[in-house]
DNA sequence: TGCTAAGCGAGACGGTACGTCCCGTCTTAAT
DNA sequence: ATTAAGACGGGACGTACCGTCTCGCTTAGCA
């Protein structure tokens, strides 16, 4: 399909872009206006507005350009420990790479809408679990996990773990602490069998 | 020290809080405005002011009074699993109690001002794993879990989960699933004894 | 100069303009808030703030509106007592269009604010004292007044007496009144011919 | 009548009305506060309202005592001439000792507060009224003014030219200036007998 | 001399209105 | 036809100040 009329001007796209990344950094999400982002990015709002709906949108489009779009994968180091390890790595890489608290504000913008929400999950949520994902299969596949593992559930205590850490910043997620984790969770945390007949 | 001048009008405390917890149900965090609390509340905003500091204080507030200020505990049901189960039900309740998307959104709202973060800990977070944090106690000391077991990993591994699919719906926390989750945490994911020599 | 942007709603102009005069009839200049002559005009504090940069530029506007643009004349009765009355008419009417107190208030508000008080002066003061000076030119003209006589001065003694009384109310402004001090205007207060000497 | 209980502190009396002096010629009558008056003073708002039922009330005091309660006169020299600059300057010495603009806007705050009006004329009215009227006797006892002199008519021709200057600013107050005026008061404006038969 | 109560000082309160930031949208001129 | 840009109408903000209430203390007059 063609289109027709003046031709949108990609250097704003991208000057916007950067300058939503910029203040977010700088002054959080709460404090974002899309005044100061125009401002910023020599442009105006409704320039903005044309290319994304909401502000909600354009954080999202922003940072999910920031996390590249290359496909996450965890390296197969051929020993399941290091591989937890490697998988943790790849859910903590995302809170690095994204300016602190956003994530939980950008989510709790999306409550109600339900197209926004897909993309924010798309974007920022299933890449990682998937690579995960992955590295549990391959894992199982060896031998190294249980064979009656459930795939999510292992993806799950993996990704919460670093998720609530990374949030609530109780406690580290550096090497050494998720290595500790990774033991918990490959031993489990019982001291013998036991019966749940309740 | 001494206390002069006129005093606070108590029912206005109240009607604020109640306010303020009824536009989060019907609002959500985002759209909760602090002229229309106090319109609701039949008072005005320095009257608002006087008492919470900002919206973030006042949400707190309100949400933590809802919470209870009674010592959240986990039943000693003398079964590992079942405690566990009540543990991840005490982090599910919470979440239960407070309209959906708050507790992130208030969260990142906190970011940059430590009085108001340490405040939102003790009221919406430290409660909750304190009463989970005995119970481990408590089944470590039955002999139930492991000895060497970390508490707070141990905490954390059944607060991240619920936290983790409170916050984005993509798993259920039903009984069901988390008695899974439960029972794999116990035993661990490895299919066999392993080392880790890297 | 280009014109660019949203054009302004002229129908808020004369709403905010209608409502401002009709408050001050109200309740006066001093009670005056723009937050209830933008509720009853319709519209909002922004709005007028866009408008007007003071409440004293607003008030002057809408008065000066109400005074008429269109010129002030004293009709030319070639009898110099019925012109001087005529005069003086003139600034008595000025006080019977503008709500009482208000003159006095908005010109004490226009203290230190040069370009404001200029406004005040050309929109309220000088057509009135315009009409009478061309008026005391024509009496002049025709031998009517003394020619040394002072344009400026006696255009004062004529608008000083109406101010005065209008402003303190302890003396009347009617037809009578203003006859017996035009009488004396013309013939002087002395008694006989004198000198002055030190 | 006998006075129970504590004491007003009289220091506070004097405290307060510096204050409203002080803050009237610095920042004027519109932006008067008490809550500055009561901060420069050194006491608090109740101990002013205690002592003056409204704003009004306070200027016009402070004020009063600023003028001097000692009766003002008008110097008999026997020249009516010099007479009649003595009175002129009797009512410039009211604005001289007054900070500008403040009679208008106090007097506008007066409207509809019959009691507050009646001590505003005896205090910053009347005694300048009284002093040249009592001249104008003089005078007409000579012989030196009409003996059909309305006294009330003179005076306020004297007072009305100076409160129209000194309010409007746009001729001065000065001696050359006031004696024109005074020679044309005398003289009359006419250029000949004239009648008015209308 | 000690007691009582009226009135005082001071501080904080409940509330009105302020002037401003920012939102999301509309209009014009240019491409 | 669609863009870039500026200004708009409007919602909500956080604050200054108003006039009042409450408290504890001071002091005069009575016991």
């Amino acid at each position: 399909m063609e289109r027709t009329g003046r031709p949108r001007d990609p250097l704003i796209d991208d000057a916007v872009r950067d300058a939503t990344v910029e203040l977010l950094t700088q002054v959080g999400y709460a404090r974002l206006t899309l005044e100061e982002v125009a401002r910023r990015a020599g442009t105006t709002k409704p320039a903005i507005y044309r290319r994304w709906r909401t502000r909600q949108h354009l954080v999202l489009d922003a940072l999910g350009r920031r996390l590249g779009t290359n496909t996450t994968r965890v390296p197969d180091s051929g020993c399941v420990i290091c591989d937890l390890i490697g998988g943790i790595t790849v859910f903590v890489t995302v809170f690095r790479r994204v300016p602190p608290g956003v994530l939980g504000a950008l989510l709790t913008d999306c409550t109600g809408q339900p197209g926004l929400r897909t993309a924010f999950m798309r974007t920022l949520f299933e890449p990682a679990r998937n690579a995960v994902g992955e590295m549990v299969d391959r894992a199982k596949a060896r031998g190294d996990l249980r064979a009656d593992l459930d795939r999510d559930l292992a993806v799950d205590l993996l990704g919460a773990l670093v998720h609530y850490r990374a949030l609530f910043a109780h406690a580290s997620t550096d090497s050494e602490s998720v290595t500790s984790a990774v033991m918990t969770l490959l031993r489990g945390m019982a001291a013998r069998k036991l019966d749940h007949a309740h």
